[in-house]
DNA sequence: TAGTTTTGTAAGTGATTACTCACTTTTAGT
DNA sequence: ACTAAAAGTGAGTAATCACTTACAAAACTA
């Protein structure tokens, strides 16, 4: 990876991130890149091409971060680190992140990389575990809950990214997951 | 409104639903439409406008369901109508709604149709009287979290749509919310 | 150092796109 | 019936876009 094509990848990312993937020309993301149009095209081959380059950092990125869950011990600890992924993502890379998930509606790309993939599953898999060691009595069910409510998590984050607000609402949902409440 | 005006409307609508805005030609809307281009112009001046139009629809039509919501007479119905009103909304008019959502996350439409309007304050506001009257300590926080629920199951919906997941999830999360669970 | 591959550039190019314009047809008010 | 406004058409047009090509510089290999 030379030095002009990683920067390409970083321009691109901002670019698709803050304007959408149609909407970004190719010319800009030179421009901005401070190189050649021509070196996008040599590098990436096509413009569909820069973006399957990008999916593929996110891919391995959530990886790790997968990784780093399952590694807990406690079951509620991988619980709650799950609630707090949306927002160990966006505080890191908020532009990436976005994009990611701005990708979920696009018919192109829901196809490709978004599909549930490996880590995706593992995850699910590790926490329907935890659910289970907990007691509580449909363990598949309560994962989808906790998805669904991360994925609501991650649109409110979108639009209201204030400190104060991410760490109630963090509370709250955490309170909501605790080893004293009903397990039905 | 004429014939052809609501043809364009209701073809671009299915289009950019399936489509989306920036991927989706207005010669592509004539052709489809059985009308010439610019007849599009003419009736709503840009392609943004034609979007607009779009959107005003949207605000309409949800308005409607709120009032409907509103209108019950029991807090539980009302939060459980809640809960439902994405299905509803996808059962009914798919394309309509799938658009809708992947509009939040476009910079070009998040300052305006999509901002928390008129019905969206209402609704909240209506939900989180019915937590009060059922006794739950944070009604407020019990709202934005029913919000991001809610949020996160029209995702699933967008990727799931089967009759038997939907069936399954919906009482799940009405179990969730039953006058029986604890309050705290 | 000679030769070869890789990285980089600048100037196109054809296709597509949103939008305009000159014009005709239809509708509606009096 | 006359007329003015509104609805509708079809053939442009300028601009933009993804991508190509011919070529040069740099980096690697022997």
């Amino acid at each position: 990876m030379t030095e002009k094509k990683e920067l390409i990848l970083e321009t691109a990312l901002k670019l698709f991130a803050e304007r959408g993937f149609d909407t970004t020309p190719t010319s800009m993301i030179a421009k901005e890149a401070g190189v050649s149009e021509g070196l996008i095209f040599r590098h990436f081959t096509n413009k569909e091409g820069l973006m399957d380059a990008i999916l593929a950092m996110s891919e391995e990125r959530m990886a790790r971060h997968v990784k780093s869950i399952v590694a807990l011990a406690e079951p509620l600890a991988k619980i709650h680190a799950t609630i707090e992924l949306p927002v160990k993502l966006f505080s890191e890379e908020r532009e990436f992140w976005k994009l990611q998930f701005s990708l979920k509606w696009q018919k192109k790309y829901r196809g490709q990389s978004y599909r549930p993939s490996g880590y995706y599953l593992e995850l699910v898999e590790v926490i329907t575990d935890a659910f289970r060691q907990l007691g509580y009595a449909e363990p598949e069910k309560e994962v989808l809950l906790l998805v669904m409510l991360i994925d609501g998590l991650s649109n409110q984050l979108m639009q209201q990214p204030s400190e104060a607000f991410i760490e109630q609402t963090l509370s709250f949902l955490k309170s909501k997951y605790q080893l004293d409440k009903l397990k039905s």
